[in-house]
RNA sequence: GCAGAGGAACAGGUGUUCGCUGGACGGUAACGUCUGGAGGAAAGUCCGGGCUCCACAGGACACGAUGGUGGGUAACACCCACCGUCCGCAAGGACCGGGAAAGUGCAACAGAAAGCAAACCGCCGAACGGUGGUCACGAACGGACUUGUCCGUGCAUGACCACGUCGUGGUAAGGGUGAAACGGUGCGGUAAGAGCGCACCAGCAGCCUGGGUGACCGGCUGGCUGGGUAAACCCCAUCGGGAGCAAGGCCAAGCAGAAGGAACGGCAACUUUGUUGCCUCGAACCGGUCCGGUUCGCUGACCUUCGGGUAGGCUGCCAGAGGUGCUGAGUAAUCAGCAUCCCAGAGAAAUGAACACCCUCGACAGAACCCGGCUUAUCGUUCCUCUGCCGAC
RNA sequence: GAGGUCGUGGUGUAACGGCAGCACAGCGAGCUUUUAACUCGCGCGGUGGGGGUUCGAAUCCCCCCGGCCUCA
Protein backbone atom coordinates (compact mmCIF):
# COMPACT_ATOMS: atom_id res chain seq x y z
CA UNK A 1 0.00 0.00 0.00
CA UNK A 2 2.62 2.32 0.61
CA UNK A 3 4.55 1.26 -2.66
CA UNK A 4 1.40 1.85 -4.26
CA UNK A 5 1.54 5.72 -3.15
CA UNK A 6 4.87 7.05 -4.09
CA UNK A 7 3.94 6.04 -7.70
CA UNK A 8 3.90 9.15 -10.01
CA UNK A 9 1.34 8.67 -12.97
CA UNK A 10 0.94 10.52 -15.71
CA UNK A 11 -2.80 11.66 -14.75
CA UNK A 12 -1.36 13.67 -11.92
CA UNK A 13 0.47 15.80 -14.59
CA UNK A 14 -1.00 19.14 -16.39
CA UNK A 15 -0.85 18.63 -20.22
CA UNK A 16 -2.47 21.23 -21.74
CA UNK A 17 -1.31 25.02 -22.32
CA UNK A 18 -5.25 25.85 -21.52
CA UNK A 19 -4.70 24.35 -18.06
CA UNK A 20 -1.94 26.26 -17.48
CA UNK A 21 -3.60 29.60 -18.51
CA UNK A 22 -6.61 28.72 -16.80
CA UNK A 23 -4.35 28.84 -13.13
CA UNK A 24 -2.17 31.73 -13.91
CA UNK A 25 -5.40 33.66 -14.76
CA UNK A 26 -6.53 32.38 -11.11
CA UNK A 27 -3.76 34.55 -9.68
CA UNK A 28 -3.67 32.41 -6.38
CA UNK A 29 0.26 31.64 -4.91
CA UNK A 30 1.91 30.82 -2.20
CA UNK A 31 5.52 30.70 -2.02
CA UNK A 32 8.64 31.37 0.01
CA UNK A 33 12.78 31.57 -1.19
CA UNK A 34 12.39 28.38 -2.80
CA UNK A 35 9.57 28.04 -4.55
CA UNK A 36 6.19 29.61 -5.59
CA UNK A 37 3.50 28.23 -6.35
CA UNK A 38 0.03 28.77 -8.76
CA UNK A 39 -3.05 27.17 -7.64
CA UNK A 40 -6.66 26.01 -8.69
CA UNK A 41 -9.38 23.36 -7.43
CA UNK A 42 -10.32 20.95 -9.38
CA UNK A 43 -12.85 18.76 -9.05
CA UNK A 44 -11.12 15.28 -8.94
CA UNK A 45 -10.27 13.26 -6.59
CA UNK A 46 -6.30 14.07 -7.33
CA UNK A 47 -3.69 16.99 -6.44
CA UNK A 48 -1.61 17.46 -10.44
CA UNK A 49 0.57 19.46 -11.02
CA UNK A 50 2.94 20.91 -13.81
CA UNK A 51 6.10 22.95 -14.09
CA UNK A 52 7.57 26.07 -15.40
CA UNK A 53 11.36 26.85 -15.52
CA UNK A 54 12.40 29.44 -17.31
CA UNK A 55 15.68 29.96 -19.59
CA UNK A 56 16.63 32.24 -16.72
CA UNK A 57 17.59 29.53 -14.57
CA UNK A 58 20.45 28.75 -16.83
CA UNK A 59 21.13 25.61 -19.12
CA UNK A 60 19.22 22.55 -20.04
CA UNK A 61 21.30 21.22 -17.05
CA UNK A 62 20.64 23.06 -14.75
CA UNK A 63 16.49 23.08 -15.63
CA UNK A 64 16.45 19.46 -15.77
CA UNK A 65 18.09 19.66 -12.49
CA UNK A 66 15.54 21.52 -10.75
CA UNK A 67 12.47 19.71 -12.68
CA UNK A 68 13.76 16.21 -11.14
CA UNK A 69 13.62 17.55 -7.37
CA UNK A 70 10.31 18.97 -8.03
CA UNK A 71 8.62 15.80 -9.21
CA UNK A 72 10.65 14.05 -6.45
CA UNK A 73 9.45 16.52 -4.24
CA UNK A 74 5.72 16.00 -5.38
CA UNK A 75 6.26 12.12 -5.48
CA UNK A 76 7.61 11.46 -2.22
CA UNK A 77 5.21 13.83 -0.32
CA UNK A 78 2.25 13.63 -2.51
CA UNK A 79 -0.10 11.96 0.88
CA UNK A 80 0.77 14.76 3.26
CA UNK A 81 -0.78 17.52 0.27
CA UNK A 82 -4.62 18.54 0.48
CA UNK A 83 -6.63 16.64 -2.24
CA UNK A 84 -8.19 18.25 -5.43
CA UNK A 85 -6.11 20.88 -6.43
CA UNK A 86 -4.09 21.61 -9.46
CA UNK A 87 -0.64 23.40 -9.17
CA UNK A 88 1.78 25.12 -10.94
CA UNK A 89 5.63 24.74 -9.74
CA UNK A 90 8.08 27.17 -10.23
CA UNK A 91 11.45 27.53 -8.47
CA UNK A 92 13.54 30.75 -7.43
CA UNK A 93 16.37 31.50 -8.95
CA UNK A 94 18.99 30.39 -6.96
CA UNK A 95 21.50 27.21 -6.83
CA UNK A 96 21.41 26.42 -3.29
CA UNK A 97 18.02 24.44 -3.29
CA UNK A 98 18.18 20.32 -2.33
CA UNK A 99 15.12 17.91 -2.31
CA UNK A 100 14.10 18.95 1.78
CA UNK A 101 14.01 22.55 0.67
CA UNK A 102 11.54 21.68 -2.03
CA UNK A 103 9.43 19.30 0.20
CA UNK A 104 8.96 21.53 2.84
CA UNK A 105 8.00 24.62 0.66
CA UNK A 106 5.91 22.40 -1.21
CA UNK A 107 4.27 21.13 1.68
CA UNK A 108 4.25 24.57 3.22
CA UNK A 109 2.34 26.11 0.27
CA UNK A 110 -0.23 24.13 -0.43
CA UNK A 111 -1.51 23.90 2.95
CA UNK A 112 -1.82 27.87 2.65
CA UNK A 113 -3.33 27.55 -0.77
CA UNK A 114 -5.92 24.84 0.54
CA UNK A 115 -6.87 27.54 3.12
CA UNK A 116 -6.87 29.94 0.66
CA UNK A 117 -9.52 28.37 -1.94
CA UNK A 118 -11.69 27.26 0.27
CA UNK A 119 -14.28 29.50 1.44
CA UNK A 120 -14.79 30.13 -2.52
CA UNK A 121 -15.44 26.51 -2.65
CA UNK A 122 -19.30 25.61 -2.58
CA UNK A 123 -18.64 22.28 -1.87
C1' G B 1 66.57 12.93 -16.52
C1' C B 2 64.88 17.77 -18.34
C1' A B 3 62.43 20.60 -22.11
C1' G B 4 59.20 20.14 -26.12
C1' A B 5 56.06 18.34 -30.69
C1' G B 6 52.05 15.27 -32.60
C1' G B 7 48.03 11.90 -31.64
C1' A B 8 44.48 8.41 -29.16
C1' A B 9 41.24 6.69 -25.19
C1' C B 10 38.34 7.51 -20.65
C1' A B 11 34.75 11.11 -18.54
C1' G B 12 33.78 8.25 -11.02
C1' G B 13 32.56 3.03 -9.57
C1' U B 14 29.66 -0.71 -6.75
C1' G B 15 25.39 -2.22 -3.83
C1' U B 16 20.26 -1.68 -1.58
C1' U B 17 15.47 0.79 -1.60
C1' C B 18 11.78 4.07 -3.91
C1' G B 19 10.57 6.10 -8.85
C1' C B 20 10.32 7.64 -14.67
C1' U B 21 10.23 5.81 -19.71
C1' G B 22 10.59 2.61 -24.91
C1' G B 23 10.07 -2.57 -26.26
C1' A B 24 8.91 -7.88 -25.55
C1' C B 25 6.13 -11.51 -22.83
C1' G B 26 2.01 -12.85 -19.41
C1' G B 27 -2.84 -10.99 -17.89
C1' U B 28 -10.01 -9.21 -19.47
C1' A B 29 -7.91 -5.32 -16.65
C1' A B 30 -5.29 -3.16 -12.63
C1' C B 31 -0.58 -4.71 -12.96
C1' G B 32 3.74 -8.02 -12.99
C1' U B 33 8.49 -10.07 -15.09
C1' C B 34 12.64 -9.41 -18.35
C1' U B 35 15.33 -5.99 -21.08
C1' G B 36 17.06 -1.05 -23.33
C1' G B 37 17.45 4.15 -21.84
C1' A B 38 22.01 11.09 -23.52
C1' G B 39 27.38 13.28 -25.34
C1' G B 40 32.44 13.94 -26.90
C1' A B 41 30.95 17.79 -27.57
C1' A B 42 24.10 15.80 -27.37
C1' A B 43 25.91 22.81 -27.57
C1' G B 44 26.52 27.03 -31.23
C1' U B 45 23.45 26.50 -35.84
C1' C B 46 28.69 27.96 -39.12
C1' C B 47 28.77 24.57 -43.61
C1' G B 48 27.49 19.98 -46.44
C1' G B 49 24.06 16.02 -47.56
C1' G B 50 19.85 12.44 -46.92
C1' C B 51 14.42 12.66 -46.51
C1' U B 52 9.60 15.30 -47.72
C1' C B 53 6.57 18.82 -50.53
C1' C B 54 6.60 22.43 -54.42
C1' A B 55 4.56 18.95 -62.11
C1' C B 56 10.10 18.63 -64.18
C1' A B 57 14.33 21.13 -61.49
C1' G B 58 15.45 23.72 -68.05
C1' G B 59 18.53 28.25 -70.19
C1' A B 60 20.40 33.43 -69.57
C1' C B 61 21.23 37.44 -66.24
C1' A B 62 21.48 38.79 -61.26
C1' C B 63 22.85 37.14 -56.32
C1' G B 64 25.64 34.06 -53.08
C1' A B 65 29.57 30.62 -51.93
C1' U B 66 34.36 28.46 -52.81
C1' G B 67 39.69 29.60 -54.37
C1' G B 68 47.66 26.08 -54.71
C1' U B 69 47.70 20.76 -56.86
C1' G B 70 46.19 15.68 -56.76
C1' G B 71 43.12 12.35 -54.20
C1' G B 72 38.91 10.76 -50.63
C1' U B 73 33.60 11.32 -50.10
C1' A B 74 26.63 11.14 -50.78
C1' A B 75 28.48 16.12 -50.36
C1' C B 76 31.27 20.05 -48.18
C1' A B 77 34.00 25.65 -46.50
C1' C B 78 35.72 18.88 -44.21
C1' C B 79 39.77 15.01 -44.39
C1' C B 80 44.55 12.94 -46.52
C1' A B 81 49.05 13.48 -49.34
C1' C B 82 52.08 16.80 -51.86
C1' C B 83 53.79 21.91 -53.59
C1' G B 84 54.88 27.12 -52.32
C1' U B 85 55.78 31.12 -48.53
C1' C B 86 56.82 32.21 -43.39
C1' C B 87 58.25 30.57 -38.16
C1' G B 88 61.13 26.94 -35.21
C1' C B 89 68.05 24.05 -33.74
C1' A B 90 64.54 19.98 -34.52
C1' A B 91 60.12 16.90 -34.06
C1' G B 92 56.74 20.07 -36.19
C1' G B 93 53.49 24.52 -36.71
C1' A B 94 50.83 28.71 -39.41
C1' C B 95 48.66 30.38 -44.15
C1' C B 96 40.69 33.20 -47.42
C1' G B 97 47.62 30.38 -50.97
C1' G B 98 43.64 32.29 -58.36
C1' G B 99 44.34 37.03 -61.37
C1' A B 100 47.56 43.69 -60.14
C1' A B 101 51.21 43.89 -68.53
C1' A B 102 41.56 43.77 -68.76
C1' G B 103 39.79 48.11 -66.49
C1' U B 104 38.31 51.52 -62.32
C1' G B 105 39.68 53.15 -57.53
C1' C B 106 42.69 53.98 -52.80
C1' A B 107 47.44 55.49 -50.00
C1' A B 108 46.27 60.45 -44.18
C1' C B 109 50.85 62.77 -42.29
C1' A B 110 55.76 63.30 -43.92
C1' G B 111 58.57 63.77 -48.33
C1' A B 112 61.80 66.61 -54.15
C1' A B 113 58.65 62.93 -55.92
C1' A B 114 53.35 57.99 -54.19
C1' G B 115 52.89 55.71 -59.81
C1' C B 116 53.18 58.20 -65.98
C1' A B 117 57.77 58.65 -65.32
C1' A B 118 59.68 63.01 -65.17
C1' A B 119 60.27 67.78 -62.77
C1' C B 120 63.21 69.83 -58.21
C1' C B 121 67.78 69.92 -55.02
C1' G B 122 72.25 67.85 -56.13
C1' C B 123 76.61 65.57 -59.14
C1' C B 124 79.52 66.13 -63.89
C1' G B 125 84.80 70.84 -67.21
C1' A B 126 84.24 64.44 -71.22
C1' A B 127 81.19 67.42 -75.46
C1' C B 128 79.04 72.50 -77.60
C1' G B 129 78.81 77.49 -76.04
C1' G B 130 80.29 81.26 -72.23
C1' U B 131 83.95 83.56 -68.93
C1' G B 132 89.02 83.90 -67.38
C1' G B 133 94.21 82.70 -68.04
C1' U B 134 98.85 81.03 -70.66
C1' C B 135 101.38 80.23 -75.20
C1' A B 136 101.96 80.50 -80.54
C1' C B 137 101.14 83.10 -85.00
C1' G B 138 99.04 87.11 -87.94
C1' A B 139 97.85 92.07 -88.98
C1' A B 140 97.12 97.03 -86.55
C1' C B 141 98.67 101.02 -83.24
C1' G B 142 102.30 103.22 -79.91
C1' G B 143 107.37 103.58 -78.15
C1' A B 144 112.78 102.61 -78.43
C1' C B 145 116.76 102.69 -81.24
C1' U B 146 121.62 99.38 -83.47
C1' U B 147 116.36 100.46 -89.39
C1' G B 148 114.54 95.49 -88.87
C1' U B 149 114.62 93.96 -84.60
C1' C B 150 112.84 94.48 -79.53
C1' C B 151 109.11 96.04 -75.96
C1' G B 152 104.02 97.34 -74.82
C1' U B 153 98.60 97.70 -75.87
C1' G B 154 94.21 95.76 -77.39
C1' C B 155 91.92 92.58 -81.66
C1' A B 156 91.28 87.92 -84.58
C1' U B 157 92.52 82.66 -84.98
C1' G B 158 94.38 78.17 -82.94
C1' A B 159 96.16 75.05 -78.94
C1' C B 160 96.27 74.19 -73.81
C1' C B 161 94.60 75.15 -68.76
C1' A B 162 90.96 76.67 -65.25
C1' C B 163 85.74 77.82 -63.63
C1' G B 164 79.41 74.23 -62.19
C1' U B 165 79.18 81.52 -60.74
C1' C B 166 75.84 81.07 -66.58
C1' G B 167 73.23 78.33 -70.94
C1' U B 168 72.83 73.64 -73.81
C1' G B 169 73.85 68.86 -72.39
C1' G B 170 74.92 64.14 -69.44
C1' U B 171 73.14 61.61 -64.94
C1' A B 172 69.57 59.16 -61.57
C1' A B 173 74.70 57.12 -57.52
C1' G B 174 72.79 60.64 -53.25
C1' G B 175 68.39 63.82 -51.16
C1' G B 176 66.37 64.41 -43.66
C1' U B 177 60.76 61.48 -45.24
C1' G B 178 57.80 57.22 -45.43
C1' A B 179 54.77 51.05 -44.55
C1' A B 180 56.40 51.47 -49.55
C1' A B 181 60.77 55.43 -53.82
C1' C B 182 61.42 52.04 -61.01
C1' G B 183 65.78 45.10 -58.73
C1' G B 184 69.60 44.08 -54.02
C1' U B 185 74.99 43.52 -52.41
C1' G B 186 80.05 43.77 -53.90
C1' C B 187 83.93 44.73 -57.52
C1' G B 188 85.19 47.06 -61.94
C1' G B 189 84.13 51.22 -64.85
C1' U B 190 83.21 56.67 -65.70
C1' A B 191 83.71 63.56 -66.42
C1' A B 192 79.90 62.23 -63.11
C1' G B 193 77.11 58.12 -63.29
C1' A B 194 74.07 54.13 -64.77
C1' G B 195 72.99 46.18 -65.57
C1' C B 196 77.38 49.98 -68.68
C1' G B 197 80.30 45.15 -67.60
C1' C B 198 81.15 40.96 -64.14
C1' A B 199 79.98 37.60 -59.69
C1' C B 200 76.13 36.02 -56.35
C1' C B 201 70.92 36.60 -55.05
C1' A B 202 65.69 37.78 -56.50
C1' G B 203 62.16 38.29 -60.54
C1' C B 204 60.73 37.69 -65.85
C1' A B 205 61.03 35.46 -70.82
C1' G B 206 62.77 31.58 -74.04
C1' C B 207 64.82 26.75 -74.61
C1' C B 208 65.90 21.74 -72.66
C1' U B 209 59.27 18.06 -76.76
C1' G B 210 64.41 17.90 -68.91
C1' G B 211 61.69 15.59 -64.17
C1' G B 212 56.67 15.15 -62.02
C1' U B 213 49.42 13.10 -63.24
C1' G B 214 49.78 18.16 -61.33
C1' A B 215 50.77 22.46 -58.15
C1' C B 216 55.82 22.95 -59.04
C1' C B 217 61.09 21.82 -59.42
C1' G B 218 66.02 21.59 -61.98
C1' G B 219 69.65 23.14 -65.84
C1' C B 220 71.17 26.58 -69.77
C1' U B 221 70.66 31.22 -72.34
C1' G B 222 69.00 36.19 -72.62
C1' G B 223 67.95 41.11 -71.39
C1' C B 224 67.46 44.28 -67.08
C1' U B 225 61.57 44.39 -66.18
C1' G B 226 56.41 46.39 -65.52
C1' G B 227 55.58 48.84 -57.05
C1' G B 228 51.47 47.76 -53.02
C1' U B 229 46.28 46.85 -52.19
C1' A B 230 41.36 42.26 -54.94
C1' A B 231 39.26 40.02 -46.32
C1' A B 232 38.46 47.74 -52.48
C1' C B 233 35.13 47.40 -56.91
C1' C B 234 36.21 43.85 -60.33
C1' C B 235 37.92 39.61 -63.75
C1' C B 236 38.47 34.19 -64.18
C1' A B 237 37.19 29.08 -62.90
C1' U B 238 33.86 25.82 -60.26
C1' C B 239 29.33 25.05 -57.50
C1' G B 240 24.32 26.49 -55.90
C1' G B 241 16.04 25.84 -57.98
C1' G B 242 12.92 26.99 -53.29
C1' A B 243 11.18 25.64 -48.59
C1' G B 244 11.73 22.96 -44.28
C1' C B 245 9.67 17.18 -39.65
C1' A B 246 5.46 23.09 -37.07
C1' A B 247 8.34 19.27 -43.97
C1' G B 248 4.73 15.78 -45.43
C1' G B 249 0.88 11.51 -45.32
C1' C B 250 -3.64 9.11 -43.16
C1' C B 251 -7.97 9.04 -39.87
C1' A B 252 -11.56 11.21 -36.67
C1' A B 253 -14.24 15.47 -34.97
C1' G B 254 -16.15 20.26 -36.11
C1' C B 255 -17.98 25.16 -38.42
C1' A B 256 -20.67 29.68 -41.78
C1' G B 257 -19.80 31.93 -44.75
C1' A B 258 -19.04 37.00 -46.91
C1' A B 259 -16.66 40.59 -50.19
C1' G B 260 -13.54 41.47 -54.32
C1' G B 261 -10.69 39.89 -58.89
C1' A B 262 -9.09 39.42 -64.97
C1' A B 263 -9.85 38.18 -69.98
C1' C B 264 -13.07 34.75 -75.39
C1' G B 265 -12.19 34.96 -79.46
C1' G B 266 -10.40 33.08 -84.24
C1' C B 267 -8.96 28.97 -87.53
C1' A B 268 -8.82 23.82 -88.81
C1' A B 269 -10.17 18.65 -88.40
C1' C B 270 -13.78 15.39 -87.15
C1' U B 271 -17.59 9.90 -86.48
C1' U B 272 -21.39 17.17 -86.43
C1' U B 273 -24.04 21.33 -82.03
C1' G B 274 -19.76 18.77 -78.98
C1' U B 275 -14.63 17.00 -78.78
C1' U B 276 -9.59 17.55 -80.29
C1' G B 277 -5.48 20.46 -82.21
C1' C B 278 -3.19 25.24 -83.34
C1' C B 279 -2.92 30.68 -82.79
C1' U B 280 -4.07 34.87 -79.77
C1' C B 281 -5.59 36.89 -74.96
C1' G B 282 -5.89 36.27 -69.68
C1' A B 283 -5.06 33.86 -64.76
C1' A B 284 -2.15 30.70 -61.56
C1' C B 285 2.53 28.12 -60.68
C1' C B 286 7.83 27.15 -61.57
C1' G B 287 9.08 32.59 -54.45
C1' G B 288 14.81 37.55 -57.61
C1' U B 289 14.09 39.10 -63.23
C1' C B 290 13.57 37.57 -68.36
C1' C B 291 13.12 33.58 -71.76
C1' G B 292 11.06 29.04 -71.82
C1' G B 293 7.59 25.56 -69.75
C1' U B 294 3.08 23.35 -67.21
C1' U B 295 -2.07 23.71 -65.86
C1' C B 296 -6.68 26.17 -66.33
C1' G B 297 -10.29 29.61 -68.59
C1' C B 298 -17.65 31.57 -68.47
C1' U B 299 -19.33 29.22 -64.01
C1' G B 300 -17.27 25.33 -61.48
C1' A B 301 -12.89 26.19 -59.70
C1' C B 302 -8.61 29.43 -58.69
C1' C B 303 -6.46 33.82 -56.29
C1' U B 304 -6.74 37.96 -52.58
C1' U B 305 -8.97 39.99 -48.09
C1' C B 306 -12.12 39.37 -43.85
C1' G B 307 -14.59 35.88 -40.83
C1' G B 308 -15.66 30.81 -38.68
C1' G B 309 -14.13 25.63 -36.96
C1' U B 310 -10.32 22.14 -35.01
C1' A B 311 -5.66 22.25 -31.11
C1' G B 312 -7.42 14.89 -30.95
C1' G B 313 -5.21 10.05 -32.71
C1' C B 314 -1.89 7.24 -36.02
C1' U B 315 2.35 7.90 -39.06
C1' G B 316 6.93 10.32 -40.53
C1' C B 317 10.33 8.21 -35.80
C1' C B 318 14.95 5.40 -35.63
C1' A B 319 18.39 -0.97 -38.99
C1' G B 320 21.65 3.61 -40.14
C1' A B 321 26.52 6.82 -45.81
C1' G B 322 25.29 2.08 -38.28
C1' G B 323 28.79 -0.21 -34.40
C1' U B 324 32.66 -4.05 -33.42
C1' G B 325 36.33 -7.61 -35.16
C1' C B 326 39.31 -9.84 -39.03
C1' U B 327 41.34 -9.87 -44.01
C1' G B 328 42.78 -7.27 -48.41
C1' A B 329 43.92 -2.54 -51.55
C1' G B 330 46.14 2.29 -50.71
C1' U B 331 51.89 6.52 -48.18
C1' A B 332 47.23 8.23 -46.11
C1' A B 333 42.22 10.06 -45.88
C1' U B 334 39.36 6.07 -47.29
C1' C B 335 37.42 1.86 -49.83
C1' A B 336 36.10 -3.42 -50.56
C1' G B 337 34.93 -8.33 -48.63
C1' C B 338 33.51 -11.60 -44.63
C1' A B 339 31.71 -12.46 -39.73
C1' U B 340 28.94 -10.61 -35.79
C1' C B 341 25.67 -7.16 -32.87
C1' C B 342 20.84 -4.22 -32.41
C1' C B 343 22.59 0.19 -29.25
C1' A B 344 17.28 6.44 -26.67
C1' G B 345 12.87 7.59 -29.54
C1' A B 346 9.59 11.46 -25.89
C1' G B 347 5.26 14.62 -27.01
C1' A B 348 4.07 19.96 -20.67
C1' A B 349 8.28 15.91 -23.13
C1' A B 350 11.75 9.62 -19.82
C1' U B 351 18.03 8.75 -17.04
C1' G B 352 16.10 10.84 -10.95
C1' A B 353 16.18 10.55 -5.39
C1' A B 354 17.85 8.57 -0.60
C1' C B 355 21.50 5.72 2.03
C1' A B 356 26.24 3.04 2.43
C1' C B 357 31.32 1.90 0.89
C1' C B 358 35.81 2.77 -2.17
C1' C B 359 39.09 5.97 -5.08
C1' U B 360 42.65 9.83 -8.01
C1' C B 361 36.91 13.42 -4.70
C1' G B 362 34.40 13.79 -10.30
C1' A B 363 35.02 19.38 -15.57
C1' C B 364 32.03 21.13 -19.60
C1' A B 365 27.42 19.91 -20.13
C1' G B 366 21.06 17.02 -21.72
C1' A B 367 18.92 13.84 -27.75
C1' A B 368 13.65 16.17 -30.27
C1' C B 369 13.80 13.90 -38.31
C1' C B 370 18.67 11.66 -39.36
C1' C B 371 23.83 11.69 -40.79
C1' G B 372 29.14 13.85 -42.24
C1' G B 373 32.11 17.93 -40.67
C1' C B 374 33.63 22.74 -38.48
C1' U B 375 33.73 25.87 -34.22
C1' U B 376 33.34 26.75 -29.13
C1' A B 377 33.26 24.86 -23.55
C1' U B 378 35.93 21.24 -20.57
C1' C B 379 38.46 19.05 -13.70
C1' G B 380 41.65 15.67 -14.73
C1' U B 381 43.80 10.54 -15.72
C1' U B 382 46.18 6.98 -18.84
C1' C B 383 48.67 5.38 -23.24
C1' C B 384 51.44 5.66 -28.03
C1' U B 385 54.94 7.96 -31.54
C1' C B 386 58.69 11.55 -32.35
C1' U B 387 62.50 15.85 -31.53
C1' G B 388 66.45 18.66 -28.91
C1' C B 389 69.86 18.91 -24.77
C1' C B 390 72.50 16.65 -20.61
C1' G B 391 74.44 12.20 -18.17
C1' A B 392 75.84 6.88 -18.01
C1' C B 393 77.10 2.36 -20.63
C1' G C 1 13.68 25.36 -37.14
C1' A C 2 14.60 29.81 -40.37
C1' G C 3 16.34 34.73 -40.37
C1' G C 4 17.35 40.03 -39.08
C1' U C 5 19.58 43.88 -36.15
C1' C C 6 22.65 46.12 -32.54
C1' G C 7 27.01 46.49 -29.01
C1' U C 8 31.52 53.46 -28.78
C1' G C 9 33.16 57.72 -21.63
C1' G C 10 28.33 57.14 -16.16
C1' U C 11 23.86 57.92 -20.07
C1' G C 12 22.17 58.99 -25.14
C1' U C 13 24.25 59.32 -29.85
C1' A C 14 28.18 60.69 -34.37
C1' A C 15 32.52 59.38 -37.19
C1' C C 16 34.85 58.35 -46.82
C1' G C 17 40.16 52.59 -43.95
C1' G C 18 44.06 57.94 -41.76
C1' C C 19 44.00 62.77 -34.77
C1' A C 20 37.81 58.70 -31.81
C1' G C 21 34.08 63.51 -31.46
C1' C C 22 29.11 65.95 -29.61
C1' A C 23 25.35 66.66 -25.91
C1' C C 24 23.77 65.59 -20.98
C1' A C 25 25.72 64.08 -16.36
C1' G C 26 30.39 64.78 -12.88
C1' C C 27 34.40 67.99 -10.68
C1' G C 28 36.66 72.90 -9.93
C1' A C 29 36.45 78.26 -10.36
C1' G C 30 33.61 82.76 -11.28
C1' C C 31 28.76 85.41 -10.57
C1' U C 32 25.17 85.33 -6.17
C1' U C 33 23.89 86.54 0.87
C1' U C 34 22.82 81.17 -0.75
C1' U C 35 20.68 77.83 -4.41
C1' A C 36 19.14 77.37 -9.39
C1' A C 37 20.31 79.43 -14.00
C1' C C 38 24.51 81.47 -16.64
C1' U C 39 30.03 81.90 -17.90
C1' C C 40 34.93 79.67 -17.94
C1' G C 41 38.00 75.55 -17.26
C1' C C 42 38.98 70.38 -16.21
C1' G C 43 39.29 65.47 -16.18
C1' C C 44 37.54 60.45 -16.08
C1' G C 45 39.01 57.75 -20.03
C1' G C 46 35.70 54.38 -23.75
C1' U C 47 34.97 51.27 -29.93
C1' G C 48 31.82 43.71 -26.38
C1' G C 49 36.24 39.65 -26.54
C1' G C 50 40.00 36.97 -29.60
C1' G C 51 42.49 36.34 -34.26
C1' G C 52 43.54 37.91 -39.30
C1' U C 53 43.97 41.35 -44.01
C1' U C 54 46.33 46.19 -44.50
C1' C C 55 51.69 50.71 -43.81
C1' G C 56 47.44 51.79 -40.77
C1' A C 57 40.94 48.79 -38.44
C1' A C 58 35.45 51.51 -34.47
C1' U C 59 35.13 50.70 -39.92
C1' C C 60 36.98 44.99 -44.02
C1' C C 61 37.07 39.27 -43.03
C1' C C 62 36.66 34.90 -39.56
C1' C C 63 35.36 32.74 -34.68
C1' C C 64 33.11 33.55 -29.99
C1' C C 65 29.96 36.55 -26.08
C1' G C 66 25.66 39.40 -24.92
C1' G C 67 21.02 42.17 -25.90
C1' C C 68 16.65 43.04 -28.88
C1' C C 69 13.28 41.77 -32.85
C1' U C 70 10.59 38.97 -36.85
C1' C C 71 8.44 34.47 -39.21
C1' A C 72 6.70 29.28 -38.95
Amino acid sequence: MQKQNQKLLSEMRLHSSLEFSEIYAARITAGDAHLLVFARRNQLEATRFGLSISRKHGGAVVRNRKRRLLREAFRLNRTQLPIGLDLILIPRQRLDSTLQDFSRSLIKACRKLDRLIQPHDPA
